[in-house]
DNA sequence: CGATTGACGTACG
DNA sequence: TCGTACGCCAATC
């Protein structure tokens, strides 16, 4: 019984290894990691993923993970308000109004960049 | 153990 | 187009 956790961490190992594969100045969002795990069907069980994410090695640049409309729903949670957006804009993401500017343009989708198609 | 909450998303009006 | 309701699964109270 080599049972490291009672848990299965899966979800949450995935979601962060996503989230370290997204390339500086490029954003995804929660539904794109939920159907690239082929979980669509608990989208805030990304978000528990991220919130797990705090503390963990190497760090989950979780800043780069918005929600579904381009926009920073987890910013109150990295301590600072203006952390995530700080953190965005040091990777050369535009953010304006709490949301990601060009949010289309710098959509980073797993599905299309990771598939090999 | 039951009820509420939560970093979302989709459906409906 | 905007606002509200519901579902989803797990953690917390």
């Amino acid at each position: 019984m080599a049972e490291k956790k009672k848990y299965d961490f899966t979800f949450f190992e995935d979601v962060h290894a996503v989230a370290r594969l997204i390339p500086k100045g490029r954003v995804t969002s929660y539904g794109a990691i939920e159907k690239y795990l082929g979980a669509a069907k608990s989208a805030r069980m990304v978000g528990w993923a991220m919130n797990a994410a705090h503390g963990v090695t190497p760090p989950v640049p979780a800043q780069r993970v918005v929600n579904r409309n381009g926009l920073l729903s987890g910013k109150h949670h990295f301590g600072e308000v203006d952390a995530m957006e700080k953190m965005l804009k040091k990777d050369g993401v535009e953010v304006k109004n709490d949301q990601v500017v060009r949010f289309k343009e710098l959509f980073w989708d797993p599905m299309i960049e990771l598939e090999v198609k």
